[in-house]
DNA sequence: GGTTAGCACTCAACAGAAGAGAGTGCTAAC
DNA sequence: GTTAGCACTCTCTTCTGTTGAGTGCTAACC
C-alpha cells in the first residue's frame, strides 16, 4: 500500500480537524466539512488503509479516527508548512524586547511569557551555564569602610556582583592592586576552568592581603557556584489546563510537577541542539512520563554558548504555529544577544 | 442562644473533621469518631442551634453540616492554637536559608518554595519596593574602552548594576568625578524622591560630560523603573490541585490566573500589615473572586521597609499549621535581613 | 477496477429509574 | 435535659434502555 495524494489529503484533513476539535474524525463529517469530492464510503476505505499503515488510530470500533503519533510525524515531516507570525505579533515581540533593556533575566522571562501567550502552550527557555563563557574582567569597588563589591564580567557581557566585608585598613588603591593580580591570573580562562586549586594557589601567593583575597575568592567561588548550572524558565503551565487531554487531574498534576523540575527539562532537551526547529512527538521524548506531550524547540547560539527555547503542548498540537513562533523568537533572541554584546 | 462549652467542642470537632475530609460531618459519625459522651441526637440538637447561630451550614437537607465562614472565623479567633514547626522542619529551613547566601532573590524564592512544600498551600512573598529605601552610594566602574558599569547601593545593602556605553575618550578619573557629583546630589535622598526633574537639573549642570551623564542617568532611571514596583513571588500553585474544592477546572483556571497576576496579590494584601499573623477567610477577602480562598499572612519589617509573606489555600484550611509556619518563616526572614545588612 | 449507496452492527454517551446509604427533624419516653 | 425510634429527604451509584455517530461489508454502478 502506498501513500498517494488522496491518502495524504485525507490524513491532512484528519490531523487538522483533530487538532482543532480534539474529537475523533468520522468519514461523513469530514467529507462535509472539507468539501471533498469523494463519498464518505470511499473515505472510509482510505481510512482503513491509513489505519493499516499505522497513520491513524481508532479509540473504539464505532468512533472516528484520530492520527497516531506516526501520523503526526508524517504530517510534520511531509505536509506541514510552518506558519509565520502575524505583523502584529512580531511588532508586539519587538516592542517588548526593546522596552525591556532591563535585566537579561527580565528580557528572557518576558520572552517566555510572550511565547506562551501567543501560542497558548507552555514555553521554556534554558539559559546556558556561565562556566562555558569566558572570563573577561574583575573589579573591586570600595563601598563605605569595611565593605566592597566584587564585580565580575564575562565575555558575554554578563555582569555579576557580590558584597564582601574587608578589613577597614585596606585602601582603595590596594583593592585595585589585588583586582589587577586576579585579573592577570584569570584572564581569558573559561569560567569553568577556574578550579578551586587555582584559587588555592593564589591564596598562597599573596599572603599580605590575605583577608581581602580570602573574601574576594570566596565571593567569586559563590558566584560561580550560584550560576554554574543552566537556568531554566518555564512559563504558561496553566495553558495545559485548557487541553481536553489533561482533564484528568492526576495526570495533570503529574505533568505539571514534572515540568516544574528544572532537572527534567534539562535532561529531556537534547544537549546538542541545532539552530533548526526540532520536534519531538509523544513517545519520541526520551522519558516515558512525557509520552502525551510534544516539544517544539530550537537552539540559540552566541559566542559559542548554547541556549534552548521551546514549547510544550499536547501531541495534538498546532505544530505549524509552534514552529513559526519559535523561529521568530529565536531570531529576535539572537538579535538581542548581538546588541547586548 | 449562647455558645457554651459543649457547643464549642462540637463546632471544633466539625471544623477539624471537615478540614481533614472535605466532607460534611454527620452527627452519628462524629460522636463515634471523637468518642463524645453524648448521643447523636443531642449533637443534632446542638448542631441545629449552631446552624441557627450561623456557625454551621447544610449543603442540603440530608447531608451533614459544614462550618460556615463565620464558623471558621470563630474557630480561628477563639479556639485555635497555632502549631509550631517540628524540629526537623526548622532545621531544614535554617539549613536552606544558610546555604543560600547567594542572591537575595534566590533566598526569597527558596523560602517561598519551602513554605508551599511544608504546608501544601500556595505561598507568596511580596518584596518591598526599592524606592522607599534610602540611596547610599553610587559608583561608576570602567570596563573595557567605551563601556562602564553603574553600581547603585541602597541603605538596605541592595546593590544594583547596569552596563552603559560611554565615549571612548572618557578617562577613569573623569568617571570618578562624575560619580562624586552624583553622590553629592543624591546623598541620603529616598530613592523615590529622585524625581525626573532632579535628573534634568543635573543634566544641565554638567554640560561638558553630557554624554556620560546622559547614559548614567538613563541607567539610574531604568534601575529605578525596573525595581520601583514591589516584586511578587508565588510558589506552589499546583498545591491547589490537591484540594477537592478546586476540582472544577474552570474555577481552578480562574483562580490560578488570578494568583499569577502580581497586581491582584498586591492589591488584596492590606497595605499596612502588622507583624502579627493575620487571617482573611473567604469573603473577608477584598475581592469577590477570592471568596473560596483564605489567606494567612504577616509583614516583615526591616529598616522601615515592609514586606509581606503569606499562604493561600481553601477556606477549609489548616489554619493552625499555616499560622505556625508563617510565624517561623517570618522570624527567619527577619534574621536573614539583619545579617544581610 | 475504482467508487458509491445501502444496511446491519457497534459502542459511547446520555437520561431516567430504582435502590442503597447517610443523615436529619420530630416525637415521645426516660 | 437527654435519648431512642422512626419517617422522611436527598445524594450517589447502579442499571437499563435509547440515541446517534460511525464503521465495515456487500452489491450495484460507471
Amino acid at each position: 500500500m502506498t501513500m498517494d495524494d488522496r491518502k495524504q489529503k485525507i490524513l491532512q484533513s484528519i490531523v487538522l480537524d483533530y487538532v482543532e476539535t480534539a474529537e475523533p474524525v468520522g468519514s461523513r463529517a469530514m467529507v462535509k466539512k472539507h468539501g471533498l469530492r469523494i463519498s464518505a464510503a470511499t473515505v472510509r476505505n482510505e481510512m482503513a488503509d491509513l489505519e493499516d499503515m499505522g497513520y491513524l488510530e481508532q479509540p473504539h470500533t464505532s468512533a472516528g479516527r484520530i492520527p497516531s503519533q506516526k501520523g503526526f510525524r508524517y504530517f510534520v515531516d511531509c505536509m506541514m508548512e510552518s506558519q509565520e507570525l502575524s505583523e502584529q505579533e512580531i511588532d508586539l515581540l519587538y516592542q517588548m524586547a526593546r522596552n525591556n533593556v532591563k535585566d537579561w533575566d527580565e528580557v528572557i522571562s518576558g520572552i517566555a511569557q510572550f511565547l506562551s501567550q501567543i501560542t497558548h502552550y507552555t514555553s521554556f527557555i534554558i539559559m546556558p551555564a556561565v562556566h562555558v563563557s569566558q572570563f573577561r574582567f574583575l573589579q573591586l569597588v570600595p563601598l563605605e569602610k569595611g565593605r566592597a563589591v566584587v564585580l565580575l564580567v564575562t565575555d558575554m557581557g554578563l555582569i555579576m556582583h557580590r558584597k564582601i566585608e574587608i578589613p577597614e585598613s585596606i585602601t582603595p588603591e590596594e583593592l585595585t592592586t589585588i583586582a589587577e593580580v586576579l585579573n592577570r591570573t584569570f584572564s581569558a580562562k573559561k569560567m569553568g576552568e577556574i578550579t578551586r586549586s587555582d584559587l588555592q594557589t593564589i591564596r598562597n601567593d599573596l599572603n599580605q592581603r590575605k583577608k581581602v583575597l580570602e573574601v574576594t575568592l570566596n565571593a567569586i567561588d559563590s558566584l560561580l557556584e550560584s550560576s554554574s548550572g543552566e537556568r531554566v524558565v518555564v512559563s504558561g503551565l496553566i495553558n495545559l489546563l485548557r487541553e481536553p487531554e489533561f482533564r484528568d487531574l492526576d495526570k495533570l498534576k503529574r505533568i505539571i510537577t514534572l515540568l516544574e523540575e528544572d532537572v527534567v527539562l534539562r535532561s529531556v532537551v537534547p544537549n546538542e541542539v541545532s539552530e533548526q526547529v526540532d520536534i519531538l512527538i509523544g513517545n519520541e521524548n526520551p522519558i516515558q512520563e512525557m509520552k502525551d506531550l510534544s516539544m517544539v524547540f530550537t537552539g540559540y547560539k552566541s559566542f559559542g554558548v548554547l541556549g534552548k527555547i521551546g514549547l510544550i503542548g499536547p501531541v495534538r498540537m498546532e505544530y505549524w504555529k509552534a514552529t513559526g513562533t519559535i523561529e521568530a523568537v529565536r531570531s529576535i533572541v539572537q538579535e538581542i544577544i548581538q546588541k547586548y554584546y
